[in-house]
DNA sequence: CAAATGATTCGCT
DNA sequence: GCGAATCATTTGG
């Protein structure tokens, strides 16, 4: 299976959030690798967008990152305990990025549900399993995904994003989540989903 | 079921 | 000092 190359990153946050739908997302750590399917994602488009960190051109230490080249990790801490996981895009000098929001576990459960609950998978109750990697913050504690990885290169070898295959699905498209502060952005259909996936954090 | 609440740290003003 | 691209838990209907 094919790696996302830069140019696949190398395009406006819209196209690439809902182009990642479906896409395998690999994590390797000490020689495991954990694999997931992208099924829910958030556009942020920048200098234009109020929801964005980066919005009106700010730049700050924080946000450099997303003033790079694109196909890097942006990785941030949000409400003082969870990090969230965003991928660059657009060209240098534009700051856009894509929030991931919601993955589906592929192989390697059991490093995950480690990492979430410190568990094994047959322990968990039924709504830890449902729980696992259906936000934000779950996902990146899932995937061992933590600001020691922001700006990492994701056409490496260590976090990267495969082809996978075409299953074909319907998207749906809905509002973003968490940006009330965000005036007439707020309602901007920019969140992607796979319709009917269980692992989508909020459903229309 | 939905709604309210506390946790906890950093980045920016 | 304030508030944040969230989550788990508790409370109430």
């Amino acid at each position: 299976m094919n790696k996302l190359n830069r140019e696949f990153y190398n395009r406006d946050s819209i196209i690439v959030a809902k182009d990642l739908l479906g896409k395998l997302l690999v994590h390797k750590i000490n020689g495991h690798e954990i694999i997931t399917k992208i099924v829910e994602t958030e556009a942020y488009m920048g200098v234009i967008d109020k929801a964005a960190h980066s919005y009106g051109g700010r730049r700050t230490p924080r946000v450099e990152v997303m003033y790079g080249g694109p196909g890097f990790a942006y990785v941030y801490l949000i409400y003082g305990m969870y990090n969230c996981f965003n991928i660059v895009t657009n060209e240098e000098a534009v700051p856009q990025a894509v929030l991931i929001r919601g993955v589906e576990p592929i192989e390697g459960i059991d490093i995950m549900t480690q990492n979430r609950y410190n568990k094994p998978y047959d322990l968990l109750s039924k709504n830890q399993v449902r729980g696992i990697s259906n936000g934000p913050g779950k996902l990146c504690k899932a995937l061992a995904i933590d600001r020691s990885l922001n700006g990492l290169d994701m056409c490496g070898n260590k976090l990267y994003v495969l082809e996978g295959v075409d299953e074909g699905f319907d998207i749906v498209a809905a509002k973003r989540i968490g940006i009330d502060y965000a005036e007439e952005a707020k309602d901007y259909l920019w969140r992607f989903y796979i319709k009917d996936n269980n692992y989508v954090s909020v459903k229309v």
